[in-house]
DNA sequence: TTTCTTATTGATATATTATATCAATAAGAA
DNA sequence: TTCTTATTGATATAATATATCAATAAGAAA
C-alpha cells in the first residue's frame, strides 16, 4: 500500500508546476515527451489524479471542457473565454465565505464550490472589436 | 434559414419539462422513448442545444458529469452530491450581482458564471453515519 | 547485495459524452 | 401539389478519461 516514488510521478508534478497556468492532462503529457518521449499518457492521467488526492496539486475542473491541474497558490477562481476556450485566474477574495451563507439553510455537508465565470478575453474582444469595425 | 416545428423538437422540450430536474440529454432521450422509441439520439442533443439557444430551455454544465437541461425558472444555482453525483437546487439571492464586483476590475466582458457547490446530500449523508456507527 | 513483494508502468481497450457526416425524410412556402 | 431545404436517423468520429493486464521496477526484507 505505501506509496512508491516514480520518475514518472515527480516529472508530472514538474510539468504542473513549470506549466502552472492549468495545464490540461494533455498539455502536460506533450510537456513532459519533450524530454521523456516513452511516458504513457495513462501514466500521466494516473499521476495527475494521485498528486490530486495528495494535495501536491489542485484539480480545477471546467465545465465542457478537459480538467485543468495547477499548482496550489492562494485562493482564486477562474473564468473562462467563451471565444478561445482559455482559462485565466480571477482573485476571490470578495466571494469568501460564499458557502457559509448556505451551509445552515440545507441538510446538504458543503464541501466547496467552483466558480466559473463566462466571458470574451480582452484579446478576442479586440479581434471582434476589428472584424466588426 | 426558418426554423421548422417537428414532432421531435416539441418532445425534447415537453420531456424537459416534465423531468424538470435537471435532466440529461440520456435521460431525456430514454424519457422519450417510452412513447417513441423511433427518435434518434442525436436528434435529442441537436434539439436540447437548439432549444438552449432559442431559450427555451437552459444549459446547466457540471463539471466531471454530463451536461444537465433544465425548464426556465427563477435564478438558482446547483449543488452536486460527490456520493451518488445528483444534483439538487440551491436559492441563489445571496450571490446575486456576483459578477458585476469584478466587471471593471479585469478587461474580461463578463456574461455570467457557473457556481457548482460540492457536498454530500442529506440521503448520502444518513447512509455514511449509518455505515461508520 | 540479492531476493521478493507489489505498486506502478506502458499499451491498449473501453466508457462516456457529444459532435460531424450524409443520404432520406418531411415541414411549410410557393 | 410541387419544391426547397431544415431536420431526421443512423452511424462514424472526436475528446476526455478510466479499466485491464502483463511487464517493470521501487523499496523492504533477507
Amino acid at each position: 500500500m505505501a506509496r512508491r516514488n516514480t520518475i514518472q510521478r515527480s516529472l508530472v508534478l514538474e510539468a504542473v508546476n513549470k506549466l502552472h497556468c492549468h495545464a490540461t492532462a494533455d498539455e502536460v503529457y506533450e510537456e513532459i515527451i519533450k524530454e521523456h518521449p516513452t511516458i504513457s499518457k495513462a501514466t500521466v492521467y494516473r499521476n495527475l489524479n494521485l498528486l490530486s488526492d495528495m494535495g501536491e496539486i489542485r484539480r480545477l475542473e471546467i465545465p465542457g471542457s478537459a480538467d485543468h491541474f495547477d499548482h496550489i497558490t492562494r485562493n482564486h477562481c477562474h473564468v473562462k473565454c467563451k471565444i478561445c476556450g482559455r482559462v485565466f485566474d480571477v482573485d476571490m477574495d470578495f466571494v469568501a465565505g460564499l458557502e457559509t451563507g448556505i451551509r445552515d439553510t440545507y441538510g446538504f455537508d458543503f464541501t466547496g464550490y467552483d466558480i466559473i465565470f463566462h466571458g470574451v478575453c480582452p484579446e478576442c474582444k479586440k479581434q471582434q472589436d476589428s472584424l466588426q469595425g
